[in-house]
RNA sequence: GGACUUGUAGCUCAGUUGGUUAGAGCGCAGCAUUGACAUUGCUGAGGUCACAGGUUCGAAUCCUGUCAGGUCCACCA
């Protein structure tokens, strides 16, 4: 053995074989009980990040229940990712000078699926270099025809259960990236913003009443004026007509709980198009819906040639110019506000009336909740089961239609003739189950890309191979970063319920964030982002994996640690010192043999021995029970500390001044053993030096965990 | 407004059902060693466990409150 442990000789040659081998397939373990893992799968045209790399707990969990003998199945697989991947694709776009309006619906959808193709590779290999045990024969990708199959099949499901349903609404549109999102897409952000008041004159008087609003520019489509019905100002005007201001359009002045009194004017426009508020207002209050005066661009429409064509930002300031030019404008003051904004281009999000698909979620979600209350699905760690609560038992109906392009049609069917949807998963309808009618035009529209992946732990082991569905579902853990347990676990728990009848996962095991060394959540725009391939090329991939787990309570957010890394570093090389002087003392005709814990109890005669040999065994029993309790990082740390400072510090020390036939055939046992505590964190370096000691099997990760050999 | 989470050594973090003298890595000081160790070993300094109460024989740990950071949810136009 070399003087240096290098892990740039070892890595891809160790994993190159161990897949070749076949090992990461369950059928390793053909008599052993089914452990399944779902990969959370990754966006298939990107590369990895840190969030990936915390799936090291996977590999931790599958490695070790592998050694235990059970038939071990962890799925890889990859997300199309549809408005993230649109959206890096547009950027390109770009930066040729062009956008996604120059294409067609079917030449754009072709070059970004050739860009996935061009891509998808990458994130494959990195995940390998990360040393992960994954079945890449069972590799699955979010748009598989067999995958899509079952998403369409789980869409017309609902759809005959009634679950799925069209309605017109107002979303949260993104008139930049040109498509709707759900409420977990938007994100909320504190802004400075000013608030008008606006004089919109009475009927048949000279009198005004004066409105307070923050968005001016959406006047021309306010359907009334609204005051707090025990507002005594105002007690007189209500029943009474305003007149729009500049559109001179009339409007009724109505009483409506929704207002407070004290703030503002205490008088409120109502524009049932653009706000969420006013819509629920005009629904309760009977009043027209009125009309649209944004358009899906962003431009003004419908304001009697006002402000049209206009830009939402440009029409507020030319609102309120002409305002003031008549006379009609009031006080603005300051005003903290809060704006709605699109989670991924992060400009504001325009509610607007649009037709969508929607699933009924109250009936899933009691579902979900009760199959955590009833410990049916176990979410590590519990503190999470909060907000897994707090989000189904408030949950809203799940808008599922993205206008993207890039993303699983939906397969709906529009009869023109009647106006009624088919939804068929089995290809287009001949023609309309109502009026026959031939006239028929499929819904331009695309999945939301979460309702897909809420599918992916029945939808991967149905279309697998054989057997899989029946044998792995439901799977054993499910492991991914906290910040998707409303994403997608939730949604995981209730869609997976609804078409199984069975949980898709007992356990949720919840990791938190990788942030940056200062401790700052890492992202592009601040430009603080840290390449995780760098630091496996840097540090390997066993101390990269070592150093996530080690000193970081499951769920909670750490910082990158060079230090760490370094430590983890040190510690590889430590580990192989101890092969190394193992392997130098055999050459001194001392054989080499190995023995189980409980063979050991019997050969070891002398004291100091027997008290190594049980020390090791409760290493066994510790480093076991924490990984059982996903408990990482007190298996890591108990590794980590008994390794180094008991045993080559103290036991090596020890047995280097009395070392004979017998003694020595202790020490390479219990270094074995330890070897195979610590692969499931550092598979690389301790296959390496399995490998390079005889009397070993041809492989550590296959070996026996509590049997030696 | 509601919820969650964090506050422990100079820095980054562990601390498992409450139980001797509160730990690790890095950093720092001193000594030793070229050995299995591109080093390592030994020794040491460094902590009012955010703060204030309470429960207890005993609290970093449990309870209440305060302060500070972070995250999420819901929000008055």
């Amino acid at each position: 053995m070399d003087k240096a442990y290098d892990h740039t000789l070892v890595e891809d040659k160790i994993y190159k074989t161990w897949e070749e081998n076949g090992y990461f397939k369950p059928e390793i373990n053909p008599d052993g009980a089914p452990y399944s893992i779902i990969l959370p799968p990754p966006n298939a045209n990107a590369p990895l990040h840190f969030g990936h790399a915390m799936y090291v707990i996977e590999d931790v969990l599958i490695r070790y229940h592998r050694m235990k003998g059970l038939a071990t199945l962890w799925v890889p697989g990859a997300d199309h990712a549809g408005t993230e991947t649109q959206f890096v694709f547009e950027k390109k776009l770009k930066e040729q000078g062009k956008s996604r309006l120059d294409y067609d619906r079917d030449t754009l959808f072709q070059m970004i699926w050739d860009y996935v193709q061009e891509n998808r590779g990458g994130m494959e290999n990195q995940l390998r270099r990360l040393g992960f045990s994954l079945d890449w024969s069972r590799l699955k990708f979010t748009m598989d025809p067999d995958i899509v199959k079952i998403v369409y099949s789980t869409f017309e499901k609902m759809f005959d259960d009634g679950l799925v349903y069209r309605a017109n609404r107002l979303v949260n549109y993104c008139t930049f990236d040109g498509t709707s999102f759900s409420d977990l897409e938007v994100v909320n952000e504190d802004a400075q913003g000013s608030l008008y008041e606006i004089k919109y004159p009475i009927k048949n008087t000279s009198d005004f009443i004066t409105v307070a609003t923050t968005r001016p520019e959406t006047l021309f489509g306010d359907v009334a004026v609204m005051v707090s019905p025990d507002d005594s100002r105002y007690k007189d005007l209500v029943g009474k007509t305003a007149m729009i201001p500049l559109i001179d359009r009339e409007i009724p002045i109505i009483a409506d709980e929704h207002v407070d009194k004290e703030f503002g004017t205490g008088a409120v426009k109502v524009t049932p198009n653009h706000d969420f508020n006013d819509y629920e207002v005009a629904v309760r209050n009977k009043l027209p819906m009125g009309i649209q005066v944004i358009g899906f661009d962003g431009k003004m429409i419908n304001t009697d040639g006002v402000v049209d064509d206009l830009y939402v930002k440009q029409a507020r300031k030319a609102t309120v110019e002409k305002l003031e030019e008549k006379g009609l404008l009031g006080n603005v003051v300051d005003r903290q506000m809060v704006l709605r904004k699109c989670y991924k281009c992060k400009n504001v999000l325009e509610p607007l009336p649009k037709e969508q698909w929607y699933v009924k979620m109250e009936p899933l979600a009691k579902k979900a909740i009760e199959a955590v209350k009833s410990g049916e699905i176990k979410i590590h760690p519990q503190s999470f089961d909060k907000v897994y609560f707090q989000f189904l038992e408030n949950i809203r109906d799940w808008n599922i239609s993205r206008q993207n392009v890039w993303g699983i049609r939906i397969p709906a069917w529009f009869c023109e003739n009647c106006s009624n949807w088919e939804v068929k998963s089995e290809g287009a309808p001949e023609k309309c189950s109502k009026c026959d009618s031939k006239n028929l035009v499929q819904d331009i529209d695309t999945f939301d890309t979460w309702f897909s992946s809420s599918q992916w732990p029945f939808a991967t082991l149905q279309t697998t191979k054989e057997g899989d569905y029946e044998k792995f579902y439901p799977t054993t853990v499910m492991e991914t970063g906290y910040d998707i347990l409303r994403w997608w676990v939730a949604r995981m728990a209730m869609v997976g319920i609804y078409r199984t009848e069975k949980v898709p996962f007992k356990n949720v095991v919840l990791h938190g964030l990788v942030n940056d060394p200062l401790g700052k959540k890492m992202s592009k725009s601040k430009g603080n982002v840290v390449n995780p391939m760098e630091l496996v090329d840097q540090y390997g991939a066993d101390a990269v994996r070592f150093a996530l787990v080690y000193g970081t309570a499951l769920g909670n957010d750490q910082a990158l640690s060079y230090p760490k890394l370094e430590a983890m570093r040190k510690f590889s090389n430590k580990l192989w010192n101890i092969g190394r002087f193992i392997e130098m003392n055999q050459t001194k005709n001392l054989k080499l043999k190995t023995l189980s814990i409980e063979e050991l109890k019997e050969f070891a005669k002398n004291e100091t021995d027997r008290e190594w040999v049980n020390r090791v065994g409760e290493l066994v029993e510790v480093v076991s029970k924490n990984i059982d309790d996903y408990q990482f990082h007190f298996a890591a740390d108990s590794l980590y500390e008994f390794i180094w400072h008991q045993f080559a510090d103290i036991y090596v020390e020890d047995v280097k001044n009395r070392i004979d036939e017998n003694s020595f055939i202790i020490l390479y046992s219990l270094f074995s053993i330890l070897l195979k505590l610590l692969h499931p964190f550092m598979p690389f370096i301790t296959e390496e030096i399995y490998q390079k000691l005889p009397q070993h099997g041809e492989s550590i990760m296959t070996s026996s965990w509590l049997n030696n050999g």
